[in-house]
Formats: C-alpha cells, structure tokens, sequence
DNA sequence: ATATCAAATGATATTTAATATTAATTATAA
DNA sequence: TTATAATTAATATTAAATATCATTTGATAT
C-alpha cells in the first residue's frame, strides 16, 4: 500500500487481504467471512464487508458482480470472466486483445465517456458437461 | 408465444409484456411494478416477479443484471451493454463483430463449453459529464 | 355453454445481501 | 506517551428476491 495514504494495517485488514491474494475462486463476502474467521475467530462480518468495498476502493482487489452477488478476487489486472451457468464456477480469462478490441469499437460512441470493458461468458464447465 | 407450449395469457402477464415492449430504459422489478400499476391496480409485486421470471424463461424478454439488481430488456437480440457510472443509466450496444470476435477468441478454452457472452462498458454518460 | 384442473395470482412471510449506526478499541504520528 | 482519527464489532435496518399457500382464473375437453 502507500504509505503517504495514511492507511492503518489492523490484523483483520491483513487477513483479508490475505486470504484474497491467495484465492483465485471469486469468493463472496460469505466466503472470505468463513476462511478469515479460522484466524481470526471473532472478527465481525461488517469489518468483512467494509475491508473488501475498502480494498477495492484502493485499487488492491477487485469486486465483480455475478448474478447479483458481489464477489471479490486478487486479480487487478483488466480481465475478462468465464462462467458455468450450471454451477456458477468463475474463471479469469485475460485478454488483452479483447479488451482492446472492444474498447477500439466503442470509440464511436462520442455520447459516453468510456473508461473500462469487461466481457463475460456464459457455458458449462467441464465438471458439469 | 409458442401455442404448443400452453401458456396462459393472463391480464397481468400481457400488461407486463407490454409495458417493457415499449420501454428501453432496462427497468428493474420496482419500475415494472410501478408502471403496470396503473393500468392493473391491484397487482401484486410478487405477480410481476414471477411473471418477469417466468418471461425471461421463454425467451420473450431478457435479464439483465446490473449493479446487483436484476434488470429487464424487451431486446432479445445477442447486445452488449454500456452502463454510466454515476448515474446508473444503460444503453444497448449492439454489435455482432464484437459477440463473433469474443466467441471466436474463446474458442480455445476447451474446458468450456461456451454459450453466449456480453460485454459491459463503463464510463461516463454525456447527461453527467 | 359448462365443468375440470393445472396454472397463475395476490397477500404475506421469509431469506439473503448489503448498508447504517455507534460506542469501544486500536494504529499511527507527533 | 499521548492525541486523534480510523477501525472494529455488534446490532439494527434496508432492499431485493424467494417461498408459501389459499383463492382465482383461463384453456381444454366434453
């Protein structure tokens, strides 16, 4: 982090951010909830929600929004996601070239000011196939 | 609809077809409810909810979620979306080049059975620029 | 035209995800 | 070491979505 921020590393921030940069599976807040609490038996869900919305803020996490649930990853280069409609896994897919690709069609669109892209997929893992 | 499916045209389905066959603003449950509202009084929310749902099932409207909140489109056609980030409003983006070059790049990914993708662009509206 | 019956409705209860509030605690910098 | 601003934890609240179920309705066969 930067430390002309002025950002305090409490035990649960660490944790947190912790379990996320060494889980690659897009966990929920329930998740990352249930894993920190092993180490830190009696932290709050609330610390749980406001460290990872926190987090991202600052650009060290990502939060993406699947189905209607947020869910966060250590992942914070622009990539894109594949989904199993079945049973809902999430994996990264990186692709530069899409993401330029799409942000170079859109520059028509004089109306929006576009910032970012990301594509997702929809399929049946190999699990449920 | 497809006759051999036996499906009932009830008021409030009809009404609720109707009303996001006219509406392009991708509304959520909330402003399906409030709109039909005034033509079917005494719906119910949860009548619209199924209904949405069940709609979406047969392919006649498309969800959509945005944000966490589920949204729904009388464009059923593959699209993409751009979405303000200030102010929450969607547009559609419609391009097949960006739907084919997005599959054909997938294609690799063997594990996946691939189905459908959409792309979301971020940005800014030139309502709140 | 009427009876039948599965499907749909509406009212309400429940669940789940997320946010808000706040007193007590803690990390940092002076 | 102390001051103080940020963080925590517990709880309450909100909002979106789903579940339950008695009643009603619409399509079909007669």
């Amino acid at each position: 982090m930067n430390e002309s921020e002025n950002i305090k590393y409490t035990n649960q921030r660490v944790e947190i951010l912790d379990f996320l940069q060494n889980n690659y599976t897009h966990p929920t807040v329930e998740d990352v909830y249930e894993g920190v609490k092993k180490k830190l038996t009696r932290i709050s869900k609330a610390t749980v929600y406001q460290n990872l919305k926190f987090l991202a803020s600052k650009g060290l996490i990502q939060e993406v929004n699947i189905k209607g649930v947020s869910r966060f990853e250590p992942n914070i280069k622009p990539h894109h996601h594949i989904i199993c409609k079945n049973c809902g896994s999430i994996v990264d897919f990186e692709s530069k070239e899409l993401t330029d690709f799409s942000l170079d069609l859109i520059k028509k669109m004089k109306e929006f000011n576009i910032e970012s892209t990301n594509t997702n997929f929809f399929g049946i893992c190999s699990k449920c196939k």
